[in-house]
DNA sequence: GACAACCTGACC
DNA sequence: GGTCAGGTTGTC
């Protein structure tokens, strides 16, 4: 489900509803999703204060008084904050209490995503964390045209990678290559200074429009308090296969590359 | 690099 | 029935 845009707008819409509450107790439903010992999160939890929430690429932290909680949505996770009355969302499989009643739930469809328990002060060294690219918005150009060429592959690989940018995933990966006028099997080596700022420019450009239209809502993503995004309206190429590029007005292609289903145009992405 | 694997569901 | 899915990881 969610790239940079959605797990920053889940965290901009969690954070001054739950920060400053108190875990009370937790029920876990599925402990497969736990990275961490159920019995440790058991034991640990309740009574820790939801200091603050952070974000790094597409992970979501949740700093606690002694640990922090670190969540990988990967394709359908969530968390969903629930008002005393509000009803659980399907496919819960670890809910928090809060106090006055407030729980917050984490679901997922697919489970292919994850939570573990992580001491502060190992966070800095964390085994994922720590291999991450830097944050797209911290990169000026001279250093992503730098790390284009210490790779020759093609551009859509190079961009999912999460150990060389982090936080972009199919639909921005997408997205931007369009904007960019580049195509998604152009060697990273190949691009001049002129077109890598280009690029570069292109995807903070699109993620921060994301994180504006409060991300894409292509199928089953909500944020924090249940509600769709807007940006899925002002995709260009994404899930477009056979429609007139806005640009050039030839057909959005569809192929599998990197792994990933993607879509560009053939016309205008060189 | 390509592909299967992890799961459940939507859509043709 | 088959294909595809905002992700990652392990294996040829």
């Amino acid at each position: 489900m969610p790239e940079l845009p959605e797990i920053e707008t889940i965290k901009r819409t969690l954070s001054p509803l739950i920060c400053g509450r108190v875990i009370q107790r937790l029920e876990i439903r599925l402990a497969k999703i736990l990275r961490s010992d159920p019995e440790l999160f058991q034991k640990s939890l309740p009574g820790q204060k939801i200091k603050a929430l952070s974000r790094r690429g597409k992970l979501l932290i949740i700093h606690l008084t002694q640990n922090a909680l670190l969540f990988h949505f990967r394709m359908t996770g969530n968390l969903i904050y629930l008002v005393p009355s509000a009803s659980e969302p399907r496919y819960t499989h670890l809910l928090f209490y809060l106090d006055q009643g407030i729980r917050l739930a984490y679901t997922d469809l697919r489970q292919f995503g994850w939570i573990e328990l992580v001491k502060e002060e190992d966070l800095s060294h964390h085994r994922i964390l720590a291999k991450l690219g830097p944050e797209p918005f911290e990169l000026n150009e001279k250093e992503f045209f730098a790390l284009l060429r210490t790779r020759n592959r093609g551009l859509k690989a190079f961009l999912l990678d999460q150990e060389m940018i982090a936080g972009l995933g199919n639909i921005y990966t997408d997205e931007a290559l369009f904007r960019a006028g580049l195509h998604p099997k152009r060697k990273t080596s190949s691009l001049s200074f002129e077109e890598a700022g280009r690029l570069l420019r292109v995807i903070k450009e699109v993620l921060e429009e994301a994180i504006r239209e409060r991300g894409s809502s292509v199928r089953n993503y909500v944020d924090g308090q249940g509600q769709r995004g807007n940006f899925q309206r002002q995709h260009l190429v994404y899930r477009k296969r056979g429609e007139p590029c806005p640009r050039c007005g030839q057909e959005i292609a569809y192929q599998k590359i990197a792994g990933r289903g993607t879509y560009f145009c053939p016309g205008c992405q060189k």
